[in-house]
DNA sequence: ATTTATTTTTAGATTAATCTAAAAATATAT
DNA sequence: ATATATTTTTAGATTAATCTAAAAATAAAT
């Protein structure tokens, strides 16, 4: 019988002594918030990360992500001037990514290894990524074999931080008869990947335009040498492809 | 049942909506303290868990625990009576296995799958239980061929929380000529742990007992039936053995 | 250039988790 | 049984992370 809760609940590590700038312990909080910065910095068009905008990302009130930017300010992880928005310092990047790989690291595992599919990795790598423990990343990577790009298409950073690099276009840029070969998703919707899973498209998957359709900019698909199937323009334009 | 409470819990992660009594999101703080309880009452003589048993294994001041022992108590998780110590309840103990399922699954992983030794384990494993997926302990489980016992010998709880329970008794209770094959540790300390790992000793390995001494009742004995070696009576006395 | 709207910060509270110091309860020893 | 020691609880503070409401700064519109 489900009651109605209200669950709050802290998820606090402690600070060891005698941490240093190099090897500073970060709480989950503090994390999340560099992810989310740094996310946010990577969405075309945006030189800085504004509070309102942090503040959606992270889901909290604009006066909380104050609180913290002076917080993440203080450790020197992000450039910070009030009503200026917030860029990261080359400390708060590296964080960052390394977040980002253990995030995508743990994805490849849990569907190479696990078999879970695609949407359903994001919440538990949410919380895998965490986990504080550089030997566990490099191990984990090496049993892995080395992996360039996560369950979703998206890449993963090396130890360096550096993000391979991919050529991918919109589905929509390609002409009636051009093949193109699944690499990504402009964003990893969860109704996006169910609905690409239920029609047996997933990265990798090879999609050949037979048509595009003026009225509503829809598409008409072939799907490995397969089904024909229409593609509305809202999906279609968040399919990432590599051509040839 | 009629569960009839409110609950308030915050989680800097998402915490699922629509939770009930039987999959309460606790902190990762409320958990530790669960293990502690549950540790304590293992111990032989234990009847209950007292604030300062508490105190020592959660290295805490006493004063923190009186007042998580309240929030545990409010939660259902705990009998609580003021200086009377504490048992865990029903609930309580299901969380705590539970716990400790993921821990020696995880341990197991790293282990079998990752090739780190049976010493640099528990710390990584300590963060990984607390990773909230029944569905991913499960795959888990599957995964590394439903395992009975984890690197250090110690039994994994199955998915009821049902531990396998198997005869062992000290090396030390060996007669000269007895064979006796390392099941598990007393204590698992790191020390003990190095020191086996340095002379060819671990889960598995087959220990010929040669003579005891009686002056510092410590054993000369066959490791293998390879190298033959002494073992102080302190080590002896913890390893854990099968006969036969 | 003012006014209006939006964004951001400050102020003031709350909750979880911790601490130290003091008080109260229980256990041990004389 | 009284005194002493130990254990446990209470009292009072602190810090991280959050909130709402109000003030201040910046941006947009008239
Ligand atoms: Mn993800
Ligand atoms: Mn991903
Ligand atoms: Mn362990
Ligand atoms: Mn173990």
């Amino acid at each position: 019988m489900p009651l109605h809760f209200v669950l709050t609940a802290t998820c606090n590590s402690k600070y060891p002594k005698g941490s240093n700038f190099y090897n500073m312990v970060l709480t989950h909080t503090e994390e999340n918030y560099l992810k989310a910065i740094f996310k946010i910095s990577e969405e075309d068009g945006n030189e800085t990360a504004t509070t309102n905008a942090i503040s959606a990302e992270m889901n909290t009130a604009a006066a909380s992500v104050t609180d913290m930017l002076r917080r993440l300010s203080d450790k020197k992880l992000i450039n910070y001037e009030k009503y200026k928005g917030v860029t990261l310092t080359k400390e708060g990047k590296s964080v960052a990514t390394a977040l980002i790989r253990k995030h995508r690291l743990w994805e490849f595992f849990l569907v190479e290894k696990l078999h879970f599919d695609w949407d359903e990795i994001h919440d538990i790598a949410e919380q895998l990524e965490h986990v504080n423990s550089p030997e566990l990343v490099t191990r984990l990577n090496d049993y892995l074999g080395n992996p360039r790009f996560d369950p979703h298409g998206d890449p993963i950073p090396d130890e360096n931080g550096n993000m391979p690099v991919r050529e991918q276009v919109s589905l929509l840029r390609l002409k009636p008869g051009e093949v193109g070969k699944l690499t990504g998703l402009r964003n990893n919707s969860d109704q996006l990947m169910k609905y690409l899973k239920k029609n047996s498209i997933g990265i990798g998957t090879k999609i050949t335009i037979l048509e595009h359709h003026e009225f509503d900019e829809s598409l008409s698909v072939k799907i490995d040498d397969k089904q024909e199937m229409g593609l509305s323009n809202k999906v279609s334009k968040n399919l990432l492809v590599q051509t040839e």
